[in-house]
DNA sequence: TATTGTTATACTCTATAACTATA
DNA sequence: TATAGTTATAGAGTATAACAATA
C-alpha cells in the first residue's frame, strides 16, 4: 500500500490513457464524417440493431452507454429526428419507452461499420500479434468486469434517485 | 483482409473502450470532485509539474493533450484565471507564450493526486497481476507509439495551417 | 413509495475561421 | 510565407433538479 503507483503502473496508465484518447478521437472523426454520428450514438443503434426485436427500453439501452437518463433522452431524442430510431410506450409497462432502431437506422450502421473497422483494424490491431490480441481481450474484459463491479463510483448511478 | 473485425478483434475492442470509459469517467469526478479540475486541466498541470523550468510553450503543451490550438488557449485561460498557471512571452521567441505553472498550481497537483492513485488503481490495477500489469504496458505502449505516428488523422493536426 | 422517463436549464468542452504578431 | 497564439463564435455533450406518470 504505497502513496504512489509504481512506475510501471504509472507507465501503463499513461500509455492505456493516451492510446485509448487517440483511439476515441479517430473513430469519433470517422463516425462523424462518414454517418454524421456520436461514439454514443453508434453504440445506441449498434445495440438497438444487435437487440432480439431491434428495440430495448431507455433504462436497458442506457445501461453501460451512457451515465445520465437526461442524456439518453437527448440522444434519443436526436436519434428520432433523425429517424433512425422510434419511441413508443411499452405494452409491459407503461412507465417504459421502447425504442425501436429503423431500417434507416440499420443501414447508417452498415454504412458506417466498414470504416470504424478500418480505424480500430489500423490503429489498434496492426501493431499487435496474435498473441498480443489474446492478451490485452482477455486483460481488459477482466478489468471491464471489475469496473462494472464496482458500486463506489458512477457506474452504478442510474439507480439513484435524487 | 476480411471486412470485418473477427470475433475476438471486435470483443478485445469494446472490452477496451468500455473499461478506459469507465476509468476516464472515475477519474474525472474524482478529479472534479477533490481538485475542481478536468482530466485535460490535470494533464497540463501535471506536465508542467514535470517540466524543466516548470513551464512550456503552448506548442509544447498541447502536444498530445488537446486537439486543437484554441482549445488549449480557452483551457490555459482557465488555468490562468484559477491561479494555476501564468502566462507570459517567451525570450527566445517572440511569438511563443510560456505557460508556467504556480506554487498553487503544484500544490493543486499534489492535491488530487493521492485520490487519482486510488482510483486508478482501485479500478485498472486490483485485478491484474503483475504479468498483466507487464504485459498491458507494454502492448499499450507499442499501441500508443504507433498512433502517435500515423500522420492521416488528427494527431498531427497542430501542424495544419489552415 | 419507488421507478421510468422527460423537460428545462446551465455549463463545459471542442472546433472553425478570422485575426495579430513575429520568424 | 510560415509559425505561435488569441479571439469570437457556434455547436455538441453532459448533468442536475424538478416534474409527470405508472408500478
Amino acid at each position: 500500500m504505497a502513496d504512489a503507483l509504481e512506475p510501471e503502473q504509472l507507465e501503463t496508465y499513461f500509455a492505456l490513457m493516451e492510446a485509448v484518447s487517440l483511439l476515441q478521437h479517430a473513430v469519433e472523426q470517422q463516425l462523424r464524417a462518414e454517418g454524421d454520428l456520436s461514439y454514443v450514438q453508434f453504440q445506441l443503434l449498434a445495440r438497438l440493431a444487435g437487440a432480439p426485436e431491434r428495440r430495448l427500453t431507455m433504462t436497458e439501452l442506457a445501461d453501460g452507454v451512457v451515465y445520465s437518463r437526461s442524456g439518453l433522452t437527448h440522444q434519443a431524442g436526436l436519434l428520432e429526428k433523425a429517424g433512425l430510431v422510434t419511441r413508443g410506450p411499452s405494452p409491459e409497462d407503461q412507465r417504459s419507452t421502447l425504442v425501436t432502431i429503423t431500417e434507416d437506422g440499420v443501414a447508417r450502421v452498415d454504412k458506417v461499420l466498414p470504416g470504424h473497422v478500418r480505424v480500430a483494424r489500423g490503429l489498434l490491431f496492426d501493431p499487435l500479434s496474435d498473441r498480443d490480441l489474446h492478451a490485452l481481450g482477455d486483460i481488459m474484459a477482466r478489468v471491464r468486469d471489475h469496473m462494472r463491479a464496482q458500486p463506489p463510483r458512477s457506474a452504478a448511478s442510474r439507480r439513484r434517485a435524487t
